[in-house]
DNA sequence: TTGAAAGCGCTAACAG
DNA sequence: CTGTTAGCGCTTTCAA
């Protein structure tokens, strides 16, 4: 057991150094492990440095190396609020983010950027230095955030490429791949009167999905896909679902831009006495947890999110440690997951 | 529009000072908004700042005041690992907390402690002052967080209550109501062999929920309830309605400490050719996402997880602001959702 | 009401 | 290899 020294507030490196009668400099060596010291001297510092319980102060810290050790996590949610969450999505997002970080001791704040008060708000916190870096997952094509970051000089990384060409990092999944792919598996399966249930079509990733899946038909030789705008919710999938057998009954097909909407669909479908994927097949996207529990489970184009996160954390580390890097971008490929549905 | 003043680096107090010709103290007043400042001064100073585009340095500032404006959200997941995000619960926990914390400029750190080393990270990250607080969401009984917070002199306020008596605030339900009124609805229906799929029994919340499911139809004459414990996974609710099934056949009732869990037994019964509810009904926990997807709809027991998670943000800024007030703890009242499973 | 000055705790030249 | 010495940018007594 150590002696432990007492003193009036909270440790600093000073009383560190008194008790191991050194200077403060060398005690900051041997907590930073940086330069050479004396074997003997760290045996010393660091018996002082648990006698006395010092921590270092991350604010004093960071005041001088311009380093926090966090970056912000801004999710920029489509309609907004904290409901945000109730997508699987975005919790995979931060799961794949928080997993690439915690073993780089760097901590993400979570941001939620869905008004122009907040957005502002973000760009302050960054501007104060209160983070080194942002992780930008949007949805929405107009999204402003990344011009602004960009010009507050902020490292960024975005999930999804940007509305705007611009000179920023991102990853991104090759959505019209996706979109093919379930063209492709309408084909496999001879399904000839195939519908689409899109997302938002302000969301980039949307129009990307629902013109990989028409062009593919085209090339098949089917020009017209009937399609329905959903939110990428499952209720928006059933009420798409709904307009769609009302106007096409005969529909044999249909492509979901998430496995959300997809779900709403397939029970809509069941309701209206169809059998699925006997009588309509349905295709989803994404692969989040929805695709497994849904009944039937889903066929569904996989977005490998978790990863894709993961990666967006990684580029944006290497930026910080590089801030002379160019922007890149990485981008995944999607895949076909064969299930009950299609 | 405003003549821009160009500096070197970032501008400074100093920087904003000397350009409205005033001290660095006055111009701290007018961004902070204390003491009195003459109304042309602070024209002046407001123009400056503008000028120079100046934002206070949250470091430097923080070093001062001992304050950061941050505060970690630790979950301490039970199987560990970030996969704990595929659960709903912890979105909603998530959202809920965003959702108070951001209007009072606030911003939660995501920390996950599964391991020991993890945990050590969380309570070094907290004695550096790199947050100033904590909200705690564990679910093992056994977590050690909570003491070696409360030892470290880390305002701190828990989702659950801890396993151990302590003087530390928390949130919590009451989770034997909430077995009580998956019972009472049994009784309603007239089930008489029912079974429980329990939650992880090193789970506080996982006995309570059995607990008053037991007592309450103890209390009706059914002194033995046959259990399988889960692990709040869907897969782990299908094998332990499996396991049920095949020890119980006779089975017409199933109360499943989780949604997750409920939705698998789900599944098992009707792969096996029962009728929800007509042979079995089944009853959840915790009214999640899940609970309304799964077809059939899952009845529940209600668990305001969002409020529960803003309560427990506000009780953790009541505490900073007033270091000296005492523990509270603020139960939730669970709640019957009837939908179509029971 | 305003300014001068003393730190907050730490890192990083720069000497020695 | 180690100590001395400047700051980092801000808030906050204390005087004026």
């Amino acid at each position: 057991m150590v002696k432990r020294v007492m003193l009036k507030g909270t440790p600093t490196l000073e009383d560190v150094a008194r008790v191991a009668g050194v200077s403060r400099a060398t005690v900051s060596r041997v907590v930073n492990g940086t330069r050479n010291v004396d074997p003997q001297l760290q045996e010393t510092v660091r018996d002082a440095i648990e006698r006395t319980g010092y921590t270092p102060n991350h604010a004093a810290r960071s005041l001088v190396t311009r380093r926090t050790g966090t970056v912000a996590l801004i999710i920029s949610g489509a309609g907004g609020g904290s409901d945000v969450f109730v997508d699987p999505f975005f919790g995979r997002v931060t799961a794949g983010v928080v997993d690439f970080l915690r073993t780089r001791g760097v901590h993400p704040v979570l941001m939620l950027a869905d008004t122009d008060r907040t957005r502002a708000e973000v760009v302050e916190f960054l501007r104060q230095g209160s983070a080194d870096g942002a992780l930008l997952v949007t949805t929405h094509a107009a999204e402003s955030l990344p011009d602004r970051l960009l010009e507050a000089g902020v490292p960024v990384v975005l999930y999804a490429r940007p509305g705007q060409p611009l000179p920023v990092s991102y990853v991104d999944l090759d959505h019209q791949a996706g979109g093919r792919l379930a063209a492709a598996r309408f084909a496999e399966i001879g399904r000839t009167r195939v519908a689409a249930i899109s997302g938002p079509l302000d969301v980039l990733a949307s129009q990307d999905r629902l013109t990989g899946f028409r062009a593919a038909l085209a090339r098949n030789g089917f020009p017209y896909v009937p399609t329905v705008e959903g939110g990428f919710t499952a209720t928006s999938g059933a009420v798409a679902m709904h307009r769609l057998l009302a106007d096409h009954p005969e529909v044999d097909g249909v492509f979901a831009a998430n496995d959300l909407m997809a779900q709403g669909a397939v029970d809509v479908l069941l309701a209206a006495g169809k059998r699925v994927p006997e009588d309509v097949a349905v295709v989803g996207f994404d692969d989040s947890a929805p695709a497994a529990a849904c009944r039937p489970s889903l066929t569904t184009i996989r977005q490998p999110v978790e990863q894709m996160a993961a990666k967006m954390a990684e580029v944006l580390l290497t930026a910080l440690d590089d801030p002379e890097e160019r922007p890149r971008s990485v981008i995944f490929e999607p895949e076909l997951v064969l299930r009950a549905s299609a």
